[in-house]
DNA sequence: ATACAATGTAGAGTAAACTCTACGTCAAGA
DNA sequence: TCTTGACGTAGAGTTTACTCTACATTGTAT
């Protein structure tokens, strides 16, 4: 019930040499087989998705790498991972709200816009 | 009524370095005065802003200099870049809504660590 | 046994968006 | 007049997050 860095590769969607370079960040950490290959179980696959989610949601690396050091060391960092989802939590809950903003002002140019055009195509009455 | 590259900096919170790369990248076009300094104009003020909205809505520069083309070259391509506009409005929308969805599992994580941090600290009744 | 595909490591290369350096010019105040 | 500070250009350097290359091993099918 693991699998292979290819296999991971497929069925998480990152490329092996992102896998690798996640690795090497120590974003997640596989165990080896006796000859040295990665072998992901399942429990990497929800994490990854983990980490794609705080990607996606504007988290950089580096702070990433900071949750999955504590996420290695257990239960006693339960705390201070929460403190940190909750943080991002709030910074998630700004960008949207900015996004909505910028959504309201664009919608705005746009009718504006469509104005603009129906005054310059009926020059000729 | 118009700015140095100085004043401008300041006004829209540009760095000076950013504006002449913005020019370079065709993205705004001041005149120049007679000893080839760089004059912005109030205009130029909210275009900027303008340019900061599509920035942060995830418009990367080479599509803003493309829009920033068109604007130059006047009225004639005003639906080219209301379409422009639309289309970057959906993705703006799906952005949205991609956000909303992580934030919504985030929450859930956080309800779920809640509960593990509860059950650990009881550990010793 | 042998080919070949997948995997390993180390390190170089890439793309985007700045950001900075070096060096030259120019206008204005002491 | 001299100097200082803002500005000019060209090009190098930085950061982030990959992405790829080169070359050595290893597992598997023939």
């Amino acid at each position: 019930m693991d699998y292979s860095i290819g296999e991971f590769s497929e069925v998480t969607g990152l490329g092996i040499h992102t896998l690798r370079y996640y690795e090497h960040e120590s974003l997640i950490t596989p165990v080896r087989n006796s000859s040295n290959r990665r072998r992901y179980s399942e429990k990497d696959i929800t994490w990854i998705a983990f980490i794609k989610r705080l990607k996606a949601t504007g988290m950089p690396i580096k702070e990433i790498k900071r949750y999955a050091v504590l996420r290695a060391k257990g239960n006693s960092t339960l705390t201070e991972r929460m403190e940190m989802l909750i943080q991002h939590r709030q910074s998630l809950k700004d960008q949207i709200k900015q996004l909505q903003e910028h959504e309201a002002k664009l919608e705005e140019k746009i009718a504006f816009y469509q104005q603009e055009i129906e005054h310059h195509c009926s020059d000729t009455p």
